[in-house]
DNA sequence: GCGATACATGTTATCGATAACATAGCCGAA
DNA sequence: TTCGGCTATGTTATCGATAACATGTATCGC
């Protein structure tokens, strides 16, 4: 910036002034100074003034997986939202670990974000400390956690499978099937797991046809896998729900190989709306968790709290989620 | 940091090495001023550190969107690696829009990256300019640029379509159309018609049966329309190649719906290598870039870039592709 | 028992931008 | 003419960590 400075004959005071829009400087010499700036190759040094100012004017967010449409249509409508408030998103992913989501928020915590968002409502002990004393908004999202750190943006996992065995039910499909959320990895496929084991003893019906698809990301080809040893072991099954969409679409091409007719044989939905759902060959039963609206809502609330407009310490909103029956049920 | 150093009964600077690992303290006074760190919720500022040592320990990167698994598994495989060197990335997506790219990058060079990675060969003059003068290591890649601003770690997209239409034509098929590319916004995609186009008349083939699908990312949906259109204009079609694996996909199902054999009546083709490639019902023949291996190859030459090893200033690292045959061709 | 050496810790100056305050120059009203 | 007020610009101190240098103290060999 001095060299800029200097070439303009002006103060560095004045070439700040140049980069920012608030501030009197001439029009005149604000253009000059800008085309001297840009001959030069200067770029404004963020880290310098973000010491200064104490604002980075970025949020932190973590997710456990980049490669997943559902988080990352959160993340868009996030820092889709967030741009309008003049604020940049900083992504990080935990791979579906706990350990190393810690040390994410700490490195992340250390570029000091003016608001942090985290996927999800287990976290180690050390990673909630980090985040409850970090001074900033912290916002868990895509869970309903029993013990929020600050606010909350979600929905409950394991009510979108008492919607779904209701479906399936009111079908009148009894012998029903879940496929995943057997490893710890997985919080929120667990809480699928979960609810559906509870919708179904709701129900009076035996929630034993567990089948297992290992660590998340929860793949096509698990969800095919997962479908084959159910179609071995259980051939009396009805129906099956899977973690998510792709684990159905896997299922649904183990089925067609096998020639076992979807849903005359076998009903299957997943969860997610990812787009397959609508678009696969029959078209696949699942729940719109509205990850988008998650986004949106999350971006509004920190820049509500950051504006300084009184809120509580801890708020939650609660995401509406639909059931969108398919052809696969 | 000076509150830790109060609560301590040490020097700040006592307390920034217990910090760092390389630099000595006693491992009771490092233990003792974490401890007390920890209990104080204190949290290493970098943006401090990073101005003072004028190194920041991150890379930035863009592509052109986040939800692709082709740019997320090279987005993996380079954030992974580049761990190894005690590097983060620091991920921006451009929607495709190279006037947001401007932005981006310009946003991405304030923040002061050791190294910056994009996606693509195409930019704006001035992203360009800003990206010649930022005086970091610049990695071009997924593609071959002609006129390459730095380095480039890439494959020809032209030269996968040739390799895809000889597949095809040594199947005896001829009367061959192409579904996508037709915006200029998907740069690599547009350079796949193009590749289509050369590969076609090499062959001595009309290159005619040309689909457009609209701005990217093209959609699963978009490709199913685009198939819908080819079935009612041009019947006689004997294969089509799709830019991409999501959009082949949707072109099978629309097959699917309207009862059109695939491979029997039409041959269908696909790019990238996504997981609904090898696990749909028919198997979708598609051409492999190994996204990872780009991902690998870039953060191992910036690590050796970064390490002060002599490099030359332009390198171009060529990723070899690989056509994967299956079951609609 | 003494100086040399290694190790642990403290002091000072610095990175680059900017908030807060200071000042120069100009215009208009009394 | 003169003074108040406004605009455009300059000066100084500061954000928080750390490199470089300085200093104090235990340890070892002869």
């Amino acid at each position: 910036m001095k060299d800029v400075a200097i070439a303009a004959d002006v103060s560095v005071m004045t070439v700040s002034r140049a980069f920012k829009s608030d501030t009197s400087v001439s029009a005149a010499t604000r253009m000059r100074i800008r085309k001297i700036a840009d001959d030069l190759g200067y770029v404004l040094d963020a880290t310098a003034a973000n010491l200064r100012t104490q604002k980075t004017k970025f949020v932190a967010v973590t997710i456990p997986s980049i490669n997943n449409a559902n988080f990352a249509d959160t993340v868009d409508a996030l820092s889709e939202r967030l741009a309008d408030g003049g604020l940049q998103v900083l992504l990080a992913y935990s791979g579906y670990d706990l350990a190393r989501e810690e040390r994410l928020i700490e490195q992340l915590l250390r570029r000091r974000p003016e608001a942090i968002v985290v996927t999800g409502g287990r976290h180690t002990a050390r990673a909630r400390n980090l985040l409850a004393n970090a001074g900033i908004p912290v916002i868990e999202t895509w869970d309903l956690p029993a013990d929020p750190i600050g606010h909350v943006v979600g929905f409950s996992n394991a009510a979108t499978m008492h919607g779904m065995v209701d479906h399936l039910v009111a079908k009148g499909l009894t012998r029903i099937a879940f496929i995943g959320g057997d490893t710890d990895g997985d919080t929120r496929g667990a809480d699928r797991r979960r609810g559906f084991v509870g919708a179904m003893q709701r129900h009076g019906l035996h929630a034993d046809r567990l089948i297992g698809a290992g660590a998340p990301p929860i793949s096509m080809r698990e969800g095919a896998a997962a479908m084959g040893r159910l179609l071995d072991t259980l051939p009396s099954t009805q129906a099956v729900i899977c973690v998510s969409d792709l684990s159905a679409f896997g299922a649904l091409t183990e089925c067609q190989r096998r020639g076992v007719a979807v849903p005359g044989d076998i009903a299957i939905a997943g969860f997610g709306a990812y787009e397959i759902a609508g678009i696969s060959h029959p078209t696949i039963t699942t729940i719109d968790p509205q990850p988008r609206l998650i986004g949106t809502h999350a971006a509004d609330l920190i820049l509500t709290l950051l504006s300084g407009t009184n809120l509580p310490d801890h708020r939650t909103i609660v995401i509406d989620w639909t059931l969108r029956a398919a052809q696969t049920t």
